[in-house]
DNA sequence: ATAATTTGATTACGTATGTAATCTTTGATT
DNA sequence: AATCAAAGATTACATACGTAATCAAATTAT
């Protein structure tokens, strides 16, 4: 599976919020969060590009940027490997964990309200 | 913050399990999951005491060591920072795309309900 | 046409990380 | 006493990562 650093992750994060994309689209998005020169957000699009997470195609000199994995797919993979290596890949001890540090909105548990009926629709062993 | 990688949280797992305690029982203990040598575990071990993760004093021409850093409160930050970085700090879409890859069982779903009611109880606002 | 700018490509460089091996000291063994 | 083995200390080394600067080619501006 390909691995991004944090860095090239929020790198991605502009990628996916709008492809393809050029690399000046890119360090603009960038520049307000992160206090990146516009080198070195290249770099990182240079070794995302190597490392296979991004393609491109060329428009006049420029490069417009696509990304090759999913946004979804790759924040599923890390979310499970995250839970496995610290919560033995059991998600309520995380839940619980965060409940107690005051992370928790009343928001916040009526979605966990809805994803758990909407679990319990979709496994319902009574039909 | 105290900064773990990977190979070093899980030697520190060894030490959360019981300490204080001696570096051929680190080596012991890991020598089940990990393949690392055990100058490797050593390696890791120093880095550790030099990061301020773990303590140690002298038995005999031995060291005996013991975490600094607790293991809750450690999980805990790396829990925040995770949720933050992938999911903007909300818990409630993390455990919705878990559950869609069928990672969630009916356990984690009474699970998730107890820590649901647990917070409820803590959190009433009728009294 | 020449100079300045911009784009991507190449190079840089210190710290972190994974994974050990070698060296030194000291206690155990013969 | 001489030797061996084991513990920690030091050194090694490739790859990753954060963070850019420099270089070369193409484009734009003067």
């Amino acid at each position: 599976m390909i691995e991004l650093s944090k860095a090239e992750f929020e790198v991605m994060q502009a990628i996916w919020a709008k492809s393809p994309i050029r690399a000046s689209e890119v360090i603009a998005y960038l520049d307000d969060e992160k206090k990146w020169q516009d080198k070195t957000v290249k770099t990182f699009l240079g070794r995302l590009v190597k490392k296979g997470a991004l393609s491109f195609e060329k428009e006049g000199r420029e490069y417009l940027y696509s990304p090759t994995i999913e946004k979804e797919n790759y924040t599923q993979k890390e979310t499970k490997s995250f839970i496995q290596r610290f919560f033995s890949g059991r998600v309520a001890p995380l839940v619980s964990g965060f409940a107690q540090t005051k992370e928790l909105s009343q928001e916040d548990i009526d979605d966990l309200k809805q994803v758990i009926s909407d679990w319990e629709a979709k496994n319902d062993k009574s039909n």
